[in-house]
DNA sequence: ACAGAAATAAAAATGC
DNA sequence: GCATTTTTATTTCTGT
């Protein structure tokens, strides 16, 4: 294959990149406007990110609980 | 207003900003696919990253002289 | 100060971080070892692997849980 | 030997580890603190890191340099 | 030995 | 502006 065309794969991969990049970060500050709705409405935010934070951890012991099991299963041979 | 409907409010802005955060999670995860795909094309990941970054830059570089043009243009009169 | 006393202090600065790093690899080296010795006694390494990190998931569950009764004692004014 | 045995021996090879994961990061805090220390002296701490990643390498290098001048040694029969 | 996953280290962004 | 948190990058480890 060319050069040309392997350059154009290129630089569409990256321009997908950039794109995905850009919708993250358009997340990342719709959720800083939420903290800062939060805000004004009264809340406090650090209390309320450390929930989040807590919530997101019990996920994570959850989903490791699980893969623990699933070691288990698989070291007694049950799979 | 009660607190049984403000603990409501509360816990409605915790899951937007949960399902925002997933959101966020999933682009991520997509834009890792991307670099998984670019390296199976053969391409540095690692360089890629560069360029990215090495773009990102470049634009806010430019972003940056584009809004000093602004304040010269006001400061000037000429809008 | 003279810029030779300078360099000199930052050496020191340098070399301490040094010593310390080599003292860190060896304690890494250590925890290997005793990986090693486990599977040399029929243990699954993988399976201790995932116990070691439940239970340091765990403590950081307790630690978080510790901090954000602090959030609350703060945030309530029961300090 | 017992299944009772058998645990307590998994119970201190895991505590063993956990002990040495500590000491870890106690030494790892330790190079923080250095580092805190030093920019607190008014020292760049990203060149500094950088410093010490370069005489790593170097070492790593002369390293190199040694073992290989062992095999030539030991190939000429010249140990 | 190498691909993929996990841990660690470094850098960047954010809030106070 | 500093310090803490998040994100990113590199290194390390494990299974094939």
């Amino acid at each position: 294959m060319s050069d040309v065309i392997q350059a154009d794969k290129l630089r569409l991969l990256i321009e997908r990149i950039e794109r995905l990049e850009e919708e993250k970060k358009g997340i990342a500050d719709d959720v800083k406007d939420v903290y800062g709705e939060a805000k004004g409405q009264g809340y406090d935010v650090k209390t309320m990110r450390k929930v989040v934070a807590l919530r997101k951890l019990d996920k994570h012991v959850r989903d490791e609980a699980d893969a623990m099991m699933d070691i288990y299963r698989t070291a007694l041979g049950l799979t």
